[in-house]
DNA sequence: CGTGCGCATGTTATGTTGTATCTTTAACTC
DNA sequence: GAGTTAAAGATACAACATAACATGCGCACG
């Protein structure tokens, strides 16, 4: 278990949660911004760009263009207010925002279901080898691909 | 450092290696898999699918489709003769190909370069935690983005 | 009041990465 | 060398991502 505890949120919660960090680094919290978090927060395995493009589209009811789901994504992953999932080419809503990890992503190859694990050591672990190589670690990208428990 | 010692193969002496491992998956070693083999042996940094067809395009003199070059690179990271670095949506060559890892990539955001760690313990440790969330893993993904030491 | 400025979003176009299907060619077997 | 099978070519298209420019909207300042 990591030490510090910090919430998990979830819903209107998290929503708040969202827009209070967002708005903490001095952007605002827009309409299309929220339609866009909720989308995200709305599905619960990576969402491609596409995948929310069309569900903000039909929650609006009028067509909403991919190129402006992915500005919104790119601001959010700035502010921690979302993450993307590289070995999926795809974005996930970050459960708490108000608190910096770099986490590990577990995506089930059978129904794309994924949950995250934060867990200090390993990436610590992690970004220490790259170090030792002269490398300067910014971002580390942890996924494992495998089976979740209901479709092992 | 790792405990078992492997060989880091280079050149032609790498390409002999990945031809003999091919050839005891059973696959054969054609003349067209060798090209797009050492087009990919030529980059230090991962390359595109459509980077390793112009390649292969150029030292061929005739034009070589990517949708070729995808199934051939599927062949070797199913081969362990590759490798697939996901937050570049490239490949890289894997330098021994005789020998399994879950492995570590390094790669820098400024020039591309690419280097890779194999530290066993770090990827026991990843399944590890993935397991002990009640998931089975398959294939870690495990790259870092920086600086390398030459950018920094 | 209105106009000019900054930022968010819309529109359209295009670039890049990845698959599918079908045809043709090349490699091994006898 | 003829027949069989696996590999590679051609073409089309789907999915993911960015670029460039236009429009809308709120707000500060004259």
């Amino acid at each position: 278990m990591h030490a510090h505890d910090h919430h998990e949120h979830h819903g209107n919660d998290l929503t708040k949660a969202a827009q209070a960090t967002l708005e903490k680094s001095g952007e605002q919290w827009t309409t299309m911004r929220e339609r866009v978090f909720e989308a995200l927060a709305g599905f619960d395995k990576p969402a491609s760009a596409y995948d929310i493009a069309e569900a903000v589209s039909r929650a609006e009811g009028r067509r909403v263009a991919a190129n402006s789901v992915y500005r919104i994504l790119d601001l959010f992953v700035g502010a921690n207010l979302a993450r993307r999932v590289e070995s999926a080419n795809a974005y996930m809503a970050n459960t708490h925002p108000d608190c910096l990890h770099d986490c590990i992503f577990l995506v089930c190859d059978n129904c794309g279901q994924t949950t995250h694990i934060d867990d200090d050591s390993i990436t610590k672990t992690v970004r220490a080898a790259a170090k030792d190589m002269g490398f300067s670690p910014e971002r580390p990208v942890i996924e494992v691909r495998g089976k979740c428990a209901d479709c092992d």
